[in-house]
DNA sequence: AGGGCCAATGGTAGCGCTACCATTGATTTG
DNA sequence: CAAATCAATGGTAGCGCTACCATTGGCCCT
């Protein structure tokens, strides 16, 4: 009962029975403590429900064995699988870079461990995924944007997990929601651009649903003004795969300069296409801003050393991924969620571009 | 037998015992089938198994039930997860992007799901993640780079677990591995800008151990060919969290000219400092290539299209991916690998930078 | 015709863990 | 001082699935 007799770091002893993996398992780590395994099973889930001393010896155990919890078997018993399944269009999109990186600090630091699914950006393999996503039965769902498939709807709510859609706004979410008004931003940047003189505007976007808003929202904004927009037709490369690139953005300015060589100022869907756009315009002789004004969206970290230092559209990219993870882990210990509908805006930050 | 009767598409009929999480399991599926519990297992596992008309059968009632497997009592139940542990500096990584695109579609297309986890540049959280990602009983574990701690190699190797290391080389890895030789293209890049009758080489990075590695390999190659290197300091910021941004770049730049003004090249750490370099060296009227030849690494997608386009070191990051995916298939399916060990190489891609 | 073989399906017994209730002994309370 | 309370621990019975080994019935072979 006291006696903590070591016994050979366990591999290679004639694994037991047909199956197994032949790993060192609770019942072994049990028993070179002298405990149940339901009290090694306390001490990994619950410490402080255990007897300082009991803690101790069962701890030793399980650095003795090099005992590692399977999770697989925890996640079944208990319904906890303390997995969170995150859907992105890609995961190396810069944009949303701060965003996981906060979801995945806040949700590691209650537990949690975050796995990402890829959709692309036309959300083509969504539904498929979903479906290989509910069947690893995470704790928690986060969207990037809105789920718009009635049968991914479906899916999400049949499987009664709790879900979060980010990044976008709708007043009937699956079920909870942190993001921002796209739409909104289009008018603001109408706006701003108007405040600067600014009357033929144009959009370089990729092809993303939620950069076309963004677009919408500019006309929108310039009718009202009185001032008029030029909606490109949107960019014919790499605008599938990823977010826009730099060498989409000066096709991009080649191209509207061609067709509309009146355009003062352009609006991008990304930081990335407006860098393009800026060193076309500088291979070209074109100030910015005084001949066209350049507007990107993310904030990206070289935004502010561009030359010209890059106005643009900032998002507080971590709040959303904090209030995300926040949304869940609330729903996961039985707390009501006090604002499932978080509207976290998002901010013009004027440089040298426009 | 032979009545597939239909029951309310399953939810909400009081949850049965004390546990379950009330949702549709194999056994709901096989009643309304009219098979054993067995037979849809084989159906959705070896489908080729089982009879045509039986096969139908169950697909309806999956459908009619909506019912989605539950992984974690599968793979406990078989010791499979179809997990893939990828350990990643960080997912946002341009670098890596196509080399996780490519094992990810490479892993999905035979049935495993790919789960990332960020270690940070550091590589602190690394034995902790190692631990937590081995508690899912990953089918197979990807490395980025060579795991160097003797605490991670033992768990990893205890663990019995498929790994591959990728991204670089090492004659001892743990299991198998896919990468090529940092030194060598520090090497090929002296030789390379001496072929350009380059003779005062600098070296701007960001402070990654591989990064490190290259600048050491060009040193090594400069000394042989018996021309001067400078290698500069560490640019100071941006550097721990991620790999090097534009800013950083152009800082780089700076400090190199004020304290090396006869610097004739420049070799940096990835294409994003090299923009900067250029973008830097453009605002102070220093012609590029003439005056100082900027080389970048890792051939993204906007090296074609800076100005000067830039001249980069490219890896084939997608077979990468696709060969540190085939390792770990091959090995799950109980086929020997032919190689463990493979060096895929590198180019120096010239464009007009250097 | 009898034996062997194969394709198709099923019964049983776990995989490794935790929920749910005991149970125990020590401590508090009226 | 008996009853109630509490902290600490354990026994049992699953969680939902699949490995393993039958079992069944049809087909081929000699």
């Amino acid at each position: 009962m006291d006696d903590i007799s070591a016994s050979p770091p366990g591999h290679t002893e004639g694994r037991r029975g047909r199956r197994g993996s032949g790993k060192v398992r609770i019942t072994d780590v049990a028993k070179l403590a002298g405990v149940a395994p339901i009290t090694v099973s306390r001490v990994l889930n619950a410490p402080s429900s255990v007897a300082a001393e009991t803690l101790r010896r069962v701890q030793e155990a399980i650095n003795r064995t090099g005992y590692v919890p399977n999770m697989l078997a925890g996640g079944l018993a208990s319904s906890r699988s303390h997995l969170i399944a995150a859907l992105v269009p890609t995961i190396a999109s810069p944009v949303f870079q701060a965003t996981w990186e906060a979801l995945t600090e806040t949700f590691s630091g209650a537990g949690y461990h975050v796995t990402f699914g890829q959709t692309g950006y036309g959300g083509a393999r969504e539904d498929e995924l979903i479906k290989t996503m509910i069947a690893r039965r995470p704790d928690g769902i986060v969207l990037t944007g809105i789920m718009h498939s009635p049968s991914g709807r479906r899916r999400l709510i049949e499987a009664d997990i709790p879900v979060v859609e980010t990044w976008d706004l709708t007043p009937t979410p699956i079920d909870m929601l942190v993001g921002f008004s796209h739409e909104h931003i289009g008018e603001a940047v109408a706006k701003y651009l108007h405040g600067k003189k600014k009357i033929r505007i144009a959009v370089i976007t990729a092809a993303d649903e939620r950069a076309r808003r963004r677009a919408k929202g500019l006309a929108t904004g310039a009718a009202r003004l009185g001032i008029a927009t030029i909606l490109a037709p949107e960019v014919p490369m790499f605008v599938a795969a990823a977010p826009g690139t730099l060498g989409s953005g000066r096709k991009g300015l080649i191209d509207l300069l061609a067709r509309h060589p009146e355009v003062d100022a352009v609006f991008c869907s990304s930081d990335m296409l407006a860098l393009g756009v800026m060193i076309e315009a500088q291979a070209r002789g074109i100030p910015v801003p005084e001949r066209i004004a350049v507007v990107g969206y993310g904030d990206l970290n070289f935004a502010v050393d561009t030359v010209p230092a890059l106005t643009t559209v900032s998002v507080d990219g971590p709040a959303i991924g904090r209030l995300a993870a926040r949304c869940i882990i609330d729903r996961a210990q039985g707390r009501s969620v006090a604002e499932p509908i978080v509207d976290v805006g998002f901010s013009i930050v004027e440089r040298a571009s426009a």
